[in-house]
DNA sequence: TCGAATAGAACACGATCGTACGCTATTCTT
DNA sequence: AAGAATAGCGTACGATCGTGTTCTATTCGA
């Protein structure tokens, strides 16, 4: 019994994308069928498809539900910490702690969603690629403050160190996922610490 | 004007496996159908499939293509250099003139796989995993064996210098996949050479 | 040389895909 | 209070999927 038709709306979209990431994650976004989040969420494929207008909005959809979700994970639990060296651990720490705590069911979303559209032209590509550059340059920017504070060593680039950060949560996540192993985020916080000193 | 039907039946198998991996690494192990590569090469749905018993066993005969193309172009250079560090350096330029030579037309097909098939139980997704493990294996025991000679720093583990290099090229295939940059293997090339002294 | 075996084509099948259209029920506007 | 707007359901559509069966042409062993 619904309060109101434009509540509900807007609570429908958040579902099925945030839904439809979920099971994105773990089967890959163009893997998943709008039966699929019908049946996830108990509604017929019309109420999935409905609020947006092609599958391609949904997954457009899909992919900023997924970068919130990142941004509230991993960005925000460290936002409140000095710009520098201090966020820069605070955003490795959670991006760690992310990857372990299964915020996807499938590992992380963009990285699988960047593996399986890096081949095929189209908006939904340029997204995913937008997205990993902004997120990029977040590191990049704090390395450059840290760096800036002298609070990091300049024998890498603020971009190189982007660039191997990003590098070593990309394993971490294949650890957990692919290979399963029992503390998948070791090898890489070994080296992130090498990296930020 | 086939010389011999067993001949054919493996060049069949051959063509069909390899192309398989072309368009898989593109496209995704998962959304090659058997139509496209009877498209492909030219010959029925029937004659795709009939090599092998289900779309399951033509997986798993691509994934062995592909492993096998990994293998020669990667550790087959190096396969003459003396073991250690020197081979394990032969080995991490055939990767990364791997990754800029686009051997396969979308990226590192074991790459694509991993992050497609991680989230997947059954005999695909196991295979992809020994795969892997196997590779690291190899490049473990190259390390190990330049840190027995004296030749590699032992602050990091053999397993850690393994698993930091395997980070660093599937950062550099993500550079040239997914974001089309010019020198994509810069950066991984640069952190390599501080990895490896 | 002749029957057995096989590679591959041709076709049919049930299932599932994304999308479009019509309908009902509820809410919003006036 | 009544008409307009809309959320979501049900259904149907053409396309494509993987698979199975049947059949033909070719090559094999004896």
């Amino acid at each position: 019994m619904p309060r109101s038709s434009r509540e509900d709306a807007a609570r429908t979209r958040a579902a099925v994308a945030s839904s439809a990431a979920d099971l994105a994650s773990a089967e890959g976004l163009a893997s998943v069928s709008l039966g699929r989040i019908a049946e996830q969420i108990g509604i017929s494929k019309s109420g999935v498809i409905g609020p947006f207008r092609s599958k391609e909005e949904l997954q457009l959809a899909t992919l900023r539900a997924a970068a919130e979700r990142f941004r509230a994970e991993v960005w925000e639990p460290a936002a409140d910490l000095e710009p520098g060296i201090e966020r820069l651990r605070g955003v490795m720490e959670a991006w760690f702690s992310y990857l372990e705590r299964d915020v996807f069911p499938g590992g992380c979303f963009l990285t699988a969603a960047a593996h399986e559209f890096d081949g095929r032209p189209g908006r939904v590509r340029d997204a995913i690629a937008r997205t990993w550059e902004l997120w990029l340059g977040v590191l990049e920017a704090e390395a450059r403050t840290a760096q800036e504070a002298g609070a990091l060593s300049r024998d890498r680039s603020a971009r190189q160190v982007a660039l191997e950060l990003n590098a070593l949560a990309m394993s971490a996540n294949m650890a957990k996922q692919l290979h399963g192993w029992p503390d998948p985020t070791a090898h890489a916080r070994e080296a992130a610490g090498r990296v930020l000193g």
